[in-house]
DNA sequence: TTCCATGTTCCGCA
DNA sequence: TTGCGGAACATGGA
């Protein structure tokens, strides 16, 4: 479930209960969640390490262990479970056994997320050509409206597209366009000020307001499209019919009256 | 059985 | 150069 508001929680989950402990196995129990490191790399360089800091920047995860940073994104279905016991959750892609018989797992069930390490979240972020992260307290809106600048293309393309702003997602994207009447296909330089100024408010809100529900957007207020994805639905703001398109490759709803 | 999925990347084309 | 459509990745759930 990891957009933004999901890898903060996530995020915040990983500093509550898996910092200052030694880990004292690393268990790779698929391979595949690699990305460009080895395994015995991997292992080696966390094996015997205390976590003792947790970073976010957009949808990516970073934790600090000695000269090293742990780099987690959660792909499509990526989550993290803190547990005692031998019970490993069933997708358990990464184990982290900490010493006094805790573990931390990674788990992944369509294997779309990755696991790697990554000397700082810094070169990291510049390396991929992140954008910057909308709940930065730096990012204003004026920095909002360069980003968006010069561009064209729909509005919806862009609030995706990561090396613009990092961390929206199919279903936040969506809900920012409805809260603010903007058709998702609409081109962003046929988007006025005072709408472009809406979007950052309203992107700020909604996942304020999705990271105070803990990243479940099941509890988000029933206004929300969230709950109304479904062709032929009744909007929940109007008295239109919600609608379904393809933006950016991504199924889209969008309120076919008030949206335009 | 078939379709769909909260993400990312790569390729070809306009 | 920019943007977009399509496919691919892996796998469970409706």
């Amino acid at each position: 479930m990891p957009e933004l508001p999901e890898v903060e929680t996530y995020a915040r989950y990983f500093a509550r209960h898996a910092l200052h402990q030694r880990v004292v196995r690393v268990d790779v129990r698929d391979e595949r969640i690699l990305d460009e490191i080895r395994r015995e790399t991997f292992v080696r360089k966390l094996k015997g390490r205390e976590f003792d800091e947790v970073r976010r920047h957009g949808k990516h995860l970073f934790a600090r262990a000695g000269e090293t940073w742990l780099h987690l994104h959660f792909g499509m279905t990526g989550d993290l479970a803190y547990y005692r016991g031998d019970e490993a959750p069933r997708f358990s892609k990464v184990i982290f056994d900490f010493e006094g018989g805790t573990h931390l797992a990674f788990e992944d069930m369509r294997l779309f997320g990755l696991a790697a390490l990554v000397d700082s979240p810094d070169a990291f972020v510049i390396a991929k050509g992140l954008g910057p992260d909308p709940l930065d307290p730096a990012f204003t809106f004026d920095r909002f409206d360069a980003l968006l600048a010069r561009r064209r293309g729909a509005i919806k393309s862009l609030l995706m597209s990561q090396e613009i702003i990092a961390g929206l997602g199919n279903l936040y994207v969506d809900e920012i366009l409805f809260q603010t009447s903007i058709h998702p296909k609409r081109a962003v330089d046929r988007i006025r000020e005072n709408e472009r100024r809406a979007v950052f408010t309203t992107m700020r809100r909604i996942l304020n307001e999705a990271i105070r529900r803990h990243g479940r957007e099941t509890e988000l207020p029933g206004r929300y499209l969230f709950h109304h994805r479904e062709t032929g639905e009744r909007c929940p703001r109007c008295d239109g019919t919600i609608k379904r398109t393809v933006v950016f490759g991504r199924t889209t709803y969008y309120c076919g009256s008030h949206q335009k």
